[in-house]
RNA sequence: GGUCUCUUGGCCGAGUGGCUAGGCACCGGUCUGCAAAACCGUCUACUCCAGUUCGAAUCUGGAAGAGACCUCCA
């Protein structure tokens, strides 16, 4: 395995690096999760299908991986209302329901989705809302060090000292005199020194619900400390990898630099990972541009924009037909294509499973698809190159059970090991739910498709139709093979 | 307005200075009682203009269009 020549993009100086674990055999992986304040939708799919191929791939070629995947359920600040107010606070206000109730039915939901997804869950998935003392902590030694000040009973990051000491901007590639003459007005602004500077730690407001105390006011944690504290903690003053929507360069991580660099006294990140967005009409679907589908939408079809309901696999398998770095446009036609590629692969494994070797067969390429997946995945995770392998190998496959091509033993095993490898361990696919999995319904139609088949035998085509008709109005699909009749839902 | 990115065939999407991924759709063929599936084949692109080069879709410059960030956002 290529498990020395994994080469990442990483955003901090813009090009492919070779992946060199900090310490050796190991990799700490940290990526920002979600804010649970709403339904998920198909916008947090990417990040957490990107990550979870990372997560795998790292895996599967001997790796031990941390992967923290933060929740957010405190902190982050709502600008259309008149004063800032926490996301969570506001939803729990016009739901009339406790806010970490309100947090805890969408966590559950994202988790939900996720599992259809069949998105691993992280090694560890802390709560911003319980770490609100390490957050704390964190604000104090910023301002022990002098980069930061207490005003009006909330602390913020002194930028500007910042940049004189360290240079502020290496991740967003943003400059600081530029961005002051740039700067709009904005609401509370008077209580900083400089536009720059971000919140550190909120005093509340009194109608807020969410607040804690401190040691400068009765409040909250500023938006983006919760990351710094949380990834110090588990992973470490120094980790390898942090990930996140490109929405969050700017300045949500920009911001983690500034205060992992002084609370910490170093860069904390080795490699900053950046998943591009879905586009819906060439535009980004988010939730405040009001375009976005839910995932429940997808998985019922519920939503206006849908054709038709969508499997979770067949959304994995779309995402994965990109590079994560691209920005990938959604339309039905696009989901369609995914979902019958999809389709033409499973069948490919389970008939993979099924064929016998030829003696003395030539050999027939299966070790240079399987390097080509590998290096594929080695240059920067591409899912869409290691793909093409796969379809490679399906054709090859299709080749041998029509008898158009032979295999030998060796390569035979070789193929079900690289099917295996790809389409499960690191793709994550599932295969269930193309039927088949159950054995009251493979009972069943065993024994339909045995009278169909007698029927056959008679030319009884009525009949013979009649049954096919009947089952694909339940989208069942029957296909007459050489070697008998098998089925598959459609 | 500032910063940055992108522009590939009917659609989605890789990629590289020359040998032109892949999926889906379409069309033709094989197979089939007819289909479906599968296989084979066809079609074959790189926004525009100029330059560098033996050769550019790939490098440089310019134009047009689109998008992202600058404000919560995956």
């Amino acid at each position: 395995m290529n498990k020395d020549k994994i080469f990442i993009y990483n955003t901090l100086h813009k090009k492919k690096e070779l992946l060199e674990p900090i310490t050796p055999g190991k990799i700490g992986l940290y990526v920002c999760g979600p804010t649970v304040y709403g339904e998920p939708h198909l916008g947090h799919t990417r990040p957490a299908i990107t990550f979870d191929i990372v997560f795998r791939y790292l895996k599967h070629v001997g790796y031990q991986v941390r992967y923290v995947r933060n929740i957010t359920d405190v902190g982050h600040l709502e600008n259309d209302a008149d004063e800032g107010e926490d996301k969570i606070a506001k939803k729990a206000r016009l739901d009339q329901l406790e806010p970490m109730e309100v947090a805890q039915f969408y966590i559950d939901s994202y988790h939900f989705a996720m599992d259809k997804l069949n998105v691993l869950r992280p090694s560890i998935e802390p709560r911003a809302s319980g770490h609100i003392i390490e957050q704390i902590e964190m604000v104090q030694q910023i301002l022990e060090k002098g980069y930061a000040y207490v005003s009006e009973g909330s602390v913020y990051f002194d930028v500007v000292k910042f940049d004189q000491d360290f240079g502020y901007g290496k991740l967003s590639g943003r400059n600081l005199d530029e961005m002051i003459s740039n700067t709009r007005t904005l609401d509370g602004q008077d209580e900083k020194r400089n536009s720059a500077d971000f919140a550190l730690w909120k005093k509340a407001a009194p109608e807020h619900i969410m607040k804690w105390n401190s040691p400068w006011s009765l409040g909250f944690p500023g938006w983006h400390i919760e990351c710094t504290a949380m990834s110090t903690k588990y992973l470490g003053d120094h980790f390898d990898i942090h990930g996140g929507g490109m929405d969050l360069i700017f300045p949500h991580h920009e911001s983690e630099v500034c205060q992992s660099t002084v609370a910490n006294g170093i860069e904390s990140v080795k490699y900053w990972m950046h998943n591009n967005m879905i586009t819906i009409n060439g535009q980004k679907m988010g939730k405040s541009l009001n375009n976005f589908i839910t995932l429940n939408q997808f998985f019922t079809g519920d939503h206006p924009l849908l054709e038709q309901a969508y499997q979770p696999m067949t959304i994995r398998f779309f995402i994965l037909q990109a590079h994560y770095r691209g920005t990938l446009d959604f339309s039905n036609e696009a989901l369609q294509a995914a979902d019958k590629g999809y389709k033409r692969l499973m069948t490919a494994v389970a008939t993979a499973r099924e064929l016998s070797p030829t003696e003395g067969a030539e050999n027939i390429g299966i070790q240079k698809i399987m390097d080509e997946c590998y290096d594929a995945m080695n240059d920067d995770f591409n899912t869409p190159i290691t793909i093409a392998g796969l379809f490679e190998a399906v054709r090859i496959t299709n080749s041998i059970k029509d008898g158009n091509l032979k295999i030998n033993k060796e390569e035979l095993t070789l193929l079900n090991q690289l099917f295996q490898a790809f389409v499960f361990d690191i793709f994550g696919l599932l295969e269930s739910e193309l039927g088949g999995d159950d054995q009251l319904v493979d009972g069943l139609m065993q024994t339909i498709i045995n009278i169909r088949t007698e029927a056959r035998a008679k030319k009884d085509w009525a009949t013979s139709d009649l049954i096919r008709d009947e089952l694909a109005k339940l989208d069942i699909v029957l296909k007459d093979g050489k070697d008998g009749t098998s089925w598959s839902k459609k």
